[in-house]
DNA sequence: GAAAGAACTTAACCAAGGTTAATGCCAGCG
DNA sequence: CGCTGGCATTAACCTTGGTTAAGTTCTTTC
């Protein structure tokens, strides 16, 4: 079900000629829990935005470790910026993990729009902060202030995640991530 | 001393008009080793090009702790995105490692370019590119993959580089990077 | 309602890296 | 020439997080 306004955030959408072009494009698709948007080695020429749900972005390598970059909520927009950009395949599949309903967007039709250039590179720049931020938290930060930090900057997100995928986004072991736990509870009680 | 060809790599500028505004707004700047283009907390709204020499772009933790982002030399271009995108002050310090002699451009002047829009998505694109690469390296692989990945990456500038500031850039003790590197001795020794 | 499986916790053990401190080396400088 | 300071290495010790394994709770499913 469509509303009369278009459930867009991105500001570069101003003209309601161009959102209703925008609208024309776009395909709906839902999406079951476990099943994948795209495998790592696909090139998904793409731009997804979720309407409701939940997915993960996860690699897995070599060994059968398997490392989450991202999370995608209702609101997100999210393309894979690594195929893009240098055009070999995916590294990374995108997998829900509730029961989506997402919008989908072909790179080939959203190059039409004039205002896409303006909208891409706001999605690099957010993009960018992102990386940055995490590169510094990464570099400089313990598993627990990683923790911490995931906590702080996705509220409710804990609640809807297994905790063994926070630990697979912060870099470390579920047990490691209960020992943590397991201390900030003791430190709270005082 | 300018050469009659500019001495610009940078592929959005292709008229020769362009290319001769361009240079009309650079500066000239020698840099002594260990001064600083600039420190956290200014608001540098600058790109610069390495002409020659080598600078780090380096943090100082609440505890004392330092820590490096990345390294510049020969042919590259940087500026700090973190305070273009945000607004805020720089959280990086840049400090010449070498005697330098860089170009220093406003971006107030810049954006006055024709070209800067592509230009600055191009730079916004390779900076995202090498932060997922970075993301990757330090959610994944162990201290010795990382050192390992920095040799492959920047051949030639671990001879250029203090081992000490190589550790801080992987984020890791002197120690422990010697300790790498005798186990990577035995290692070829086989 | 019993069986199977997923998620989380806990314990015991081990290995990797941080910490402190001592040593050797080399360059710059009085 | 000898002093000093920065840099790399090594050793001894300790903390942290990974590993393996066991146990608990809670679903799901038959």
């Amino acid at each position: 079900m469509m509303t009369d306004r278009p459930p867009f955030s991105w500001e570069q959408v101003t003209e309601e000629q161009e959102a209703t072009r925008l609208l024309s494009f776009a395909r709906s698709l839902t999406l079951a829990p476990r099943s994948c948007l795209w495998h790592a080695g696909d090139s998904p020429d793409l731009l997804v935005r979720v309407e409701q749900g939940l997915l993960r972005a996860k690699v897995v390598l070599a060994d059968g470790r398997e490392y989450i970059k991202e999370f995608y909520w209702e609101g997100d927009e999210f393309l894979d910026f690594h195929h893009l950009l240098s055009g070999e395949p995916a590294r990374y599949s995108v997998e829900a993990l509730e029961p989506c309903r997402l919008q989908i967007f072909l790179l080939t039709d959203l190059r039409q729009l004039p205002c896409w250039s303006g909208w891409y590179q706001h999605l690099l720049a957010v993009q960018l902060r992102i990386k940055e931020e995490k590169e510094l938290l990464l570099l400089t930060g313990s598993p627990q202030a990683r923790y911490q930090h995931f906590l702080q900057c996705f509220p409710g997100l804990a609640a809807r995640v297994p905790d063994h995928q926070i630990a697979a986004y912060l870099g470390i072991t579920p047990i490691s991530l209960s020992r943590i736990r397991k201390r900030l509870k003791a430190l709270n009680k005082d």
